[in-house]
DNA sequence: AGCTTTCATGAAAACGTTTACGTTGGCGCC
DNA sequence: GGCGCCAACGTAAACGTTTTCATGAAAGCT
């Protein structure tokens, strides 16, 4: 077994060749003969050469690396968004450095400082990302791609939040007949929960513009559902139906509503967002708002690939559509409209 | 703003002294008066200077990168996993190329090759990965640790299905009393599978030696379990209990149960392994054998980083305990044991 | 004062590639 | 036979660092 590393020099000399066409061979760039293209194959094989990258960078200006910088995400989120964005990167001999699992402003500052020169392209999905943060710690006009921001004049792609409430309290509404429904913001600030309750209240000024409006703090977490739970069956006027801005506050509504005895969605209906694998397990299968996660990450790293070979500008906002998808917590007829396409889970054992 | 990008000659020579200068200075490797350090921090900061990482990689023939290599798995597994490699990964000052979603050895093989280069040292967590196939596919000496590989002779890190199984049967047998339990087994071929199989038999063996053995087939699917479940209702006699080699097919399973009108746990006890976190949404809750993933990450990155900086050889083979998660559908008394706590690894060196 | 020792600094050689630019030599064409 | 042309190949200069070694100056010791 070799014990160095075998370089570009040691198959140009077990070739008989100069390194250049070495190079040139193993690049499949032409100006070799069929002949000694095969000898510098072998000797290559022979001495199991493999390119050094970082030589290869250094010249070539170039790492195929793409970087991701994403927050302390909720476990199917984060694992589809990867799945997804890896997938398209592999297909386009594209490699990736991710850093998560951030907890704050400096931590992804940092990250993100780290990763200069060593990526081609970075996807940032990010809270505490907005343009002066990106202005202070990204110096080069490094191609970059802004998953779920309100960030402007920059390549972003969102989520639907707004559309994809906007349809749930329609379907609330007019498909299973709530007359009055209340929802549960998520945490003030927060890019996703404002565009869900906005959603929320333009449908209701649409479809039901005589009942008053019904919205009760939350901060995204099971543990707050709770407590919006118990607020509003406090409430002189229990609304026919809740609609929460996420589903883990749904699911901490759904324990409150229990726990008091109510019938769901007999007495109370109930409906979440962003149909984690959790929902159709619970009982009742919860009602909520399906995003379609690799999707977006496979979609957001194209953009990004395509910005990179200057295919596309760098100042576009896509948006990127939900389902709702209908399960038994809402109530009302279970029609044929149901875009419940969830696919059961995979499963995978280390 | 610059559009060329600072390299250290500019910074150089803006802080008029020679790049050897710059570069002690910037890696505080001492050798500089602190006057001239402040004056290269100056002039690097006013010029924005990052250095090129592709250049010092060549130079250092190190990339302060490590890579992990994952199969398709499960949304929680992978994001708890990828979570705790990437903290203590962070906390290092190493980065992390991950390839994951590999269906298959080819798959595997190539992305394990395109790494070569850009990495210190391989994470790999893959059912298609044995001896021959690392024998095949990595020809220097990187630095490696396997997860829950059955491979010898390396540095492995294992989860104690074994453990787990033999815990979970246990507990199902002395302390909530069940006399006769059968077991859903796993894929054949799959290490978990076997193990937990194997951890089963020896608690079955142990603790209830004349009941004989009821083991059906199943494939760590939901579907699979609730095939499972329906045959295992069929039978002459009917089991106490049933222990599914993982959470997705006890899911399955409690389907069946609830179809068939039984009442879990007081007609049929069950358990899981995994802790998914379904498992506690379940109605009712699941007991189940939990596996600290986050930690098992953790500590596959620090085996590694030790590894790397020859603190420690390349061939120990550790197991990481696993806790079992008494819930509500095990039945008997829910004693105080019923804590999740985290057990401290058991090693043995083969 | 004369000696050695320490210490900050600079010059230059690596590291392994790619690639612009020469240098061959064979070939066709007048 | 001289001319130019083209394809195959080699030479050498980049790329941006780190690191070894040399140099000189200051400081410590007798």
């Amino acid at each position: 077994m070799t014990t160095k590393k075998a370089t570009i020099k040691d198959v140009a000399r077990e070739a008989k060749v100069s390194v250049a066409s070495v190079s040139r061979a193993l690049n499949g760039q032409g100006g070799v003969t069929a002949e000694t293209l095969d000898r510098i194959r072998v000797a290559a094989k022979r001495l199991h050469y493999i390119p050094d990258n970082a030589a290869r960078s250094l010249i070539t200006r170039r790492t195929h690396t793409i970087g991701a910088l994403l927050p302390d995400l909720f476990g199917e989120f984060f694992s589809e968004l990867i799945r997804g964005i890896d997938l398209a990167a592999r297909s386009r001999g594209l490699h990736l450095l991710v850093s998560s699992s951030h907890d704050g402003a400096d931590e992804a500052a940092t990250a993100l400082r780290a990763m200069q020169g060593r990526v081609d392209g970075m996807l940032i999905l990010s809270p505490w990302v907005d343009e002066a943060f990106l202005e202070a710690n990204m110096p080069g006009e490094l191609p970059t791609v802004l998953i779920n921001s309100p960030v402007q004049g920059r390549s972003v792609l969102n989520i639907d939040n707004r559309g994809g409430a906007y349809a749930m309290t329609e379907h609330l509404l007019r498909t299973a007949g709530h007359k009055d429904i209340a929802f549960i913001a998520g945490p003030a600030g927060n890019f996703d929960a404002e565009q869900r309750e906005l959603g929320f209240r333009e449908a209701m000024k649409k479809f039901a513009p005589q009942v008053p409006l019904n919205i009760v703090a939350g901060s995204f977490t099971e543990e707050s559902g709770y407590h919006a739970g118990r607020e509003l069956l406090k409430q002189a006027h229990r609304p026919a139906a809740v609609f929460a801005a996420n589903d883990m506050m749904a699911v901490g509504c759904l324990y409150a509503f229990k726990e008091a005895g109510l019938q769901v969605p007999g007495d109370m209906a109930l409906a979440g967002f962003d149909d984690i694998p959790i929902a159709r397990y619970l009982s009742p299968p919860l009602s909520t708002v399906s995003v379609h996660i690799a999707e977006l990450g496979r979609n957001a790293l194209e953009r990004l690939s395509a910005q990179m070979d200057g295919r596309q500008p760098s100042d576009r906002t896509d948006v990127l559509g939900c389902a709702i998808a209908v399960r038994e917590t809402c109530g009302g007829s279970r029609d044929a409209s149901s875009k419940n396409t969830y696919q059961p889970a995979r499963t995978s054992d280390p």
